[in-house]
DNA sequence: CTCAATCGCCAC
DNA sequence: AAACGTGGCGATTGAG
């Protein structure tokens, strides 16, 4: 008997079906348990949806290897100029077109049905759609890696989600009391906050004011005096008066208190763990975004509170100037990949002579991805622009793309989406014959900020690429590490933000997970750009608290 | 009451 | 120092 390639799942009315091999449909009885058993072939599980499969098999203890997730793929092909001609990405949108449930974690009966009816077509039938759209691609082998990256992506968000980010509830609990005073009874200030709020009142002298409302705040400010055009705390630091520290200091512990208060401890952290929805390719770009307790923006105040296990460490580890290295090695620029060659990049481009220091170089270089024109950033410029005219042409040309309303394209072929109709609607009214002067300004805003998009997307979305396949070389590493255990009680991924991922560990391990958290990254490089491409170094710490990472 | 827009802050 | 990309989220505010 041969090993079944691939496996098509599905679900109708109560029955689990599945496909083995493009072979005819048969009945499942026991999920987890066939899912378990096929498992041992490596098959590619091929299914509508990972984050509503896989938590389920995880929750029965079913790990498996591969995926194709075929609503992420969808997603991809329809938008890829790589398969524009393709019937796929000519049809009409269907339900495989939807955006996913959220993930929920399974309670009660694990296999349940949700009450909404599910979009009732053959996931065979737009396998082989998906399939004959790659194959007819410019570039078949490119598009695969891409849809297996996006693919292993989304089991790997589950497993994400099923493991947790380890969360010490008491620790919380310290910090918050140590800076804002102890929790208050509901509608009340903790006690620093308060006597912060009066300080503030009398700052200006006595004023009535409810310092959340920015619009009653801005007038108060205005009337002690201030000029100020926002309550924001850049515009804030420039200016001198009493009110100034106190109200900056109010809105850090207000900050701390809305966004990871007692209120998020509760919302968030079960058993120790703090479980983001992690949701893949959930940004236009391929990133991932989440969708529920702000994970992605952990605020460095708190992550005294991420703390490991008895006897556990975490590996923190961070790709060093990922977006650079990425924009030297998509342009091809041979000086550039020579600076991306060295462990810190901004200092090989002062020593190339192209910039006086490494604060310019790093502003240069961010203005350039990022398209900024004023200030530091702009005057760079052309000074970088002498030294890599290839990589900084680069970008230049996918700005111009997105300013005539056109499509750029990632290294594995993530496509920028087009502009909405009122973009094109107010570029055709910039070049009637009834223009205003006011009209052409808009419409040329528009066409810069439009611009500024598809030059950043080329950057930040091949960065996400190589990101997913570090990630999923990690955990091809971190299992083989582990040999037959289930996930979590060996090194594991807890964590994941862009270009930086947390480990748990056992101790004794944790020197095996900084190296192969090095090889996986020089992995990703050469998968994506071969063995030409720039070096990519990563930070790595080993410690107890993700506070001490950095 | 709900809903959406806006402000402001956090992350990479 | 300040304006230049991708986001999530909470509080306020105003419309229905």
């Amino acid at each position: 008997m041969t090993a079944a390639s691939t496996i098509v799942l599905d679900h109708r009315s109560g029955t689990f079906f599945a496909s083995i091999d493009d072979g005819r449909e048969r009945e499942v009885r026991d999920l987890a348990s066939f899912v378990a058993d096929r498992e041992r072939e490596r098959p590619r599980w091929v299914w509508d949806d990972t984050s509503w499969w896989y938590p389920r098999l995880l929750a029965e203890g079913v790990r498996v290897e591969r995926c194709f997730d075929l609503r992420l793929c969808r997603t991809i092909l329809r938008r890829s100029l790589l398969t524009a001609e393709s019937e796929l990405a000519r049809a009409p949108l269907d339900g495989w077109d939807n955006a996913r449930a959220p993930e929920v974690p399974p309670s009660g009966a694990l296999f349940e049905f949700e009450a909404a009816p599910r979009e009732p077509d053959d996931p065979v039938a737009e396998f082989r759609r998906q399939r004959t759209a790659v194959a007819g691609s410019a570039e078949p082998p490119r598009v695969d890696l891409l849809l297996a990256a996006e693919s292993v992506g989304a089991l790997i968000a589950s497993e994400l989600n099923h493991a947790g980010l380890p969360w010490d509830v008491e620790r919380h609990g310290e910090l918050l009391t140590e800076v804002l005073g102890a929790r208050p009874s509901p509608g009340q200030r903790p006690l620093h906050m308060q006597r912060t709020l009066d300080r503030l009142r009398a700052a200006l002298d006595g004023a009535e004011v409810n310092p959340d409302s920015p619009v009653e705040l801005l007038r108060v400010l205005r009337r002690a005096g201030l000029d100020v055009s926002s309550t924001s705390k850049w515009e804030l630091a420039e200016h001198d008066h009493p009110a100034i520290e106190p109200l900056l200091e109010y809105k850090r512990l207000a900050r701390l208190l809305s966004a990871n208060g007692w209120n998020w401890l509760e919302t968030w952290v079960r058993d120790g763990r703090f479980r983001a929805d992690f949701v893949p390719g959930g940004v236009v770009t391929g990133r991932w975004a989440t969708s529920g307790g702000g994970a992605l923006q952990l605020p460095k105040q708190i992550r005294g509170a991420v703390i490991a296990d008895p006897g556990w460490v975490f590996v923190v580890a961070d790709a060093s100037q990922l977006e650079p290295r990425i924009l030297a090695a998509l342009s091809g620029d041979r000086s550039m990949i020579a600076a991306a060659g060295e462990t810190d990049m901004y200092n090989a481009i002062v020593a190339s002579g192209a910039v006086d220091t490494r604060e310019h170089a790093k502003i240069g270089m961010l203005g350039a991805m990022y398209g900024g024109t004023t200030g530091q950033s702009g005057r760079l410029l052309p000074r970088l622009a002498r030294a890599y005219p290839r990589a900084i042409g680069f970008v230049e040309d996918a700005a111009r793309t997105g300013e005539r309303g056109g499509q750029v394209m990632t290294r594995l072929g993530r496509t920028s989406p087009l502009p909405d109709t009122a973009w094109f609607q107010s570029q055709r009214d910039a070049s009637s014959e009834g223009a205003t002067p006011a009209g052409v300004a808009a419409a040329r805003t528009r066409a810069r900020a439009f611009g500024r998009f598809t030059r950043n997307f080329v950057v930040q979305g091949t960065a996400a690429e190589w990101a997913l396949c570090w990630l999923a070389g990690i955990r091809q590493r971190l299992s083989a590490l582990a040999g037959h255990g289930w996930f979590t009680t060996s090194a594991h991924l807890v964590f994941f933000v862009h270009d930086e991922v947390v480990v748990h560990c056992p101790i004794e391990h944790a020197p095996d997970v900084e190296r192969e958290l090095r090889e996986a990254a020089s992995a990703a490089g050469r998968l994506l750009f071969g063995d030409a491409g720039p070096s990519f170094p990563v930070t790595v710490a080993t410690v107890r608290s993700y506070a001490d990472a950095k």
